[in-house]
RNA sequence: GGUCUUAUCGUCUAACGGUUAGGACGCCAGGUUCUCAUCCUGGCAAUCCGGGUUCGAUUCCCGGUAAGAUCACCA
């Protein structure tokens, strides 16, 4: 394999993009974004995208992680073509499992006089910073670079020997950056442990997997030239790298991060959010097409991504336009596919009726659901009866300058008027128009009335749908049981 | 402190250097024979500041200001 070290197994013609998280929780939102739009890229140009998984920090690592990440990325609807999980040709994709390969480039580097160890310890180091802060100058190890450093024999950590310059790049998204010289300096490429670093081992990998374009968030901008000085010394060409802003925490100017309450992504599918509706916010969240769209499906968002068109500030997190973006998909859905999702939603009264019956109530209530978890609130008196409440009457502003006992005639009307009826919704709006007539009454009284006899909830779809779906004997029923509910 | 980045309604954003600065979320008002939601109509609301370049600047340049990132044996 030293032998190959300069030949990087290039892909040609295939653009490859990989997201690679630490093992070290759960996924929110932000890492999902940055996992988001480097599938686009892949799936946009019929490429190959990859999971790799950065465990070379032990003590950070939390268990079970690696299995919540892939989790996460299902259920949005990312699929992995090569990674943890599925393997591919170009694995092992675990770093922690791919220790040799970095030794060899380490060691290749030691060879050519391109890294050192650090003879320093750790208290060394520190009196060094403070010496530089108290001039008020920026720390560089490189100032304190060991003339003659000891042979490099795996327990003390191994420095890159850096090579200070300008340079000048261009960033898919940032567009041109620079920096100077002093943005280079002399960093840890193998830990004391015999772990590599992040900024050596994700070079070396996204190198050996074929990586075209390397997407990652804004606060890797300021490592760039380092990594720029570390490719060549190691004679690997660099990727793309296209560097996206935060998303910030929607009341501060933070970044969003755990710490400052960021949720697991998977907490929004158990809160009742649709995985297109996290899809569509998190692609438009520093993303447009440049027209006026807003709804996009994963298909057209394949089709229309784009760097060019990613936004260089940050954004923030905005539920409200989440929630909207979660009721708009709800209402595409067909009833099927809808029924489909809310199966873990329906109230515990709804497990006795059949799947039609379900469907049936599904629809009414399908416009009014924001999120999947409103199910309850809005079905559950479909599934049960309703315990008469007279004060709900009583606070109605239609229904409370009348007694009970004119409330209670005006349902005496109307039972007598539906018993004769049939009960499809046309005919039962007919029938309630009629009722209207003879009784004299305003539909905003009367229907008021039918509505709270029959549901006893603040809210239900509309009267004649809901009293054909609850059936004539049920609304019959109800409409008896709120009678003798006033006599009470 | 050094280095780097960013800057349009409250929020997400659009605008070959020429628009009454557009759209969306949210908010407010009205409409859809009753509620809630949907849907429709209307309203409120923005180019950080100061210089330049230009006939003309949200747009280009410079300087401020503000915000953020980074300066780890974390990624």
């Amino acid at each position: 394999m030293s032998d190959h070290l300069s030949s990087i197994p290039i892909i040609n013609g295939s653009v490859r993009t990989r997201f690679a998280p630490s093992p070290t929780g759960f996924m929110h939102v932000g890492g999902v974004r940055t996992a988001l739009f480097s599938w686009l890229i892949a799936r946009r140009m019929q490429g190959t995208f990859i999971l790799r998984i950065e465990d070379t920090d032990k003590v950070r690592e939390v268990s079970g992680s690696i299995q919540q990440i892939q989790k996460s990325l299902n259920w949005l609807g990312i699929e992995w073509n090569e990674g943890v999980g599925i393997g591919g040709e170009h694995g092992p994709y675990l770093q922690s499992e791919r220790l040799p390969i970095y030794l060899k480039w380490a060691q290749k580097l030691v060879d050519e006089g391109r890294a050192y160890a650090d003879p320093y310890s750790q208290e060394e180091l520190e009196a060094f910073r403070n010496e530089a802060k108290a001039n008020k100058r920026a720390f560089l190890y490189r100032d304190h670079r060991p003339e003659n450093p000891p042979a490099w024999d795996g327990t003390q950590p191994l420095r890159f020997k850096s090579d200070p310059k300008a340079y000048t790049w261009t960033d898919a998204v940032m567009g041109n950056l620079s920096t100077g010289p002093e943005a280079i300096d002399d960093y840890i490429l193998i830990k004391g442990d015999g772990f590599p670093t992040y900024n050596f081992c994700h070079i070396i990998d996204d190198a050996l997997m074929g990586i075209t374009h390397v997407l990652r968030s804004q606060e890797f901008i300021s490592s760039t030239p380092k990594f720029l000085n570390l490719y060549e010394a190691l004679h690997i060409e660099r990727p793309v790298f296209a560097t996206l802003p935060f998303v910030m925490a929607i009341d501060g100017k933070k970044k969003l991060g755990k710490r400052d309450g960021a949720k697991d992504i998977l907490d929004y599918g158990n809160e009742g959010y649709l995985p297109e509706a996290m899809m569509n916010f998190l692609a438009t969240l520093g993303w447009n097409d440049g027209t006026e769209q807003e709804i996009f499906s994963q298909t057209e968002l394949i089709e229309k991504f784009s760097l060019e068109r990613v936004q260089k500030s940050p954004a923030r997190f905005d539920e409200q336009r989440l929630l909207w973006l979660n009721g708009q998909w709800i209402r595409r859905l067909n009833l099927d596919d809808l029924f489909d999702r809310v199966t873990d939603f329906w109230p515990e009264s709804a497990s006795t009726v059949t799947i039609e019956r379900k469907k049936e109530i599904l629809a009414l209530v399908q416009d009014r659901l924001k999120t999947l978890t409103d199910l309850p609130l809005l079905s559950s008196y479909f599934f049960e009866n309703p315990v008469p409440n007279w004060a709900m009457a009583d606070d109605n502003k239609q229904l409370k300058k009348y007694s009970h006992s004119e409330l209670t005639d005006m349902l005496r009307h109307t039972v007598g008027a539906l018993q004769t009826s049939d009960f499809d919704a046309e005919t039962i709006q007919a029938t309630l128009n009629q009722l209207l007539e003879t009784t004299g009454q305003k539909p905003g009284v009367l229907f008021s009335m039918i509505r709270l006899a029959v549901s006893w909830a603040p809210f239900s779809p509309a009267l004649n749908d809901t009293l054909a779906t609850l059936g004539k004997q049920t609304t019959i029923d109800r409409l008896q049981r709120a009678i003798e509910a006033a006599a009470a």
